[in-house]
DNA sequence: CAAAAATTGCGACAAATTTGCATTAAACGT
DNA sequence: ACGTTTAATGCAAATTTGTCGCAATTTTTG
């Protein structure tokens, strides 16, 4: 079994959670696509999978931290929180959706904690979603929406 | 009337949009109250405006870079952008769902912009959301819940 | 102020999310 | 491994949220 599951599995045991099917096929599918919507990974796993448990274990995830909802470019997505994959930041295109991951830099990382710090908070975590305009719509050559 | 409904007023027309009396309204409430969901904005104006307006008031806002959407701390709300407002980014408590207001660093906003840059984008704008523990939970004196 | 254009309200609809409860699966102790 | 206990799931219904077409109203334009 793949390592990111023996963590998903040892999360919910502290927590006193049971490792099911369920959690296990929805964890694995998140896993492989990032940034998917709740009626997405119902669409993926209706086979095997109610539509009330999607949503049921998207909640307990969020509890434990294992995924993370943000709001990036143009619609509302989940994906595997900072534990479970590489810390990473979003820039999408206002023009034509493009969505490029873009991997931080240590001074800006250091720069947020600090940031969080001096409020007395200590951070566990944050979301960093940047709009722009990419090179491509600048010199005029989009041609088409990703969807 | 404030300055800001002058400057909305000023983008509608700049772009082709009617000054109406709905917009306002939105425009007005969300002003004054930041972090609104749909269902708050419709709750709060429900005897003067229509549902459909207001997600029809929405999308256009969010078009015309008036409002922006984000989720912040374990919800998704709306608040003026930038230009209607000043720049600024949240933290939020995992523990008591606290958010607290934080004025940007400027060596933070330079580090997001040269970010954007090394991907081929100019930057418009970013959302920076921190998750954290507030000096209350840390010290255990967490007491309610924020709605 | 009248005509044209855009916006809104309304009602119906569609999609998304939540809930209670019977059934099934997982965890626990032996 | 097996039966018991506890937790999780499926199912069906209800609720909530968001969308659409069109007639009525408001705003804009000349």
């Amino acid at each position: 079994m793949a390592s990111a599951t023996l963590q998903l599995i040892d999360t919910l045991r502290q927590h006193g959670y049971s490792n099911t099917r369920v959690r296990r096929m929805v964890f694995e599918l998140v896993q492989q696509h990032d940034r998917l919507t709740p009626t997405e990974i119902y669409t993926a796993l209706s086979d095997h999978i109610d539509r009330a448990s999607v949503y049921r274990t998207i909640d307990l995830f969020e509890q434990l931290g294992i995924i993370q909802r943000l709001y990036s470019g143009w619609k509302y997505v989940l994906e595997l929180s900072d534990n479970y994959s590489d810390h990473h930041h979003h820039i999408s295109c206002q023009t034509c959706h493009k969505v490029v991951t873009l991997t931080a830099k240590q001074q800006l990382e250091d720069a947020i904690h600090s940031l969080a710090q001096s409020a007395g908070f200590s951070a566990t975590g944050h979301q960093l979603e940047i709009r722009g305009i990419c090179l491509d719509c600048q010199q005029g050559q989009s041609t088409s929406y990703q969807t």
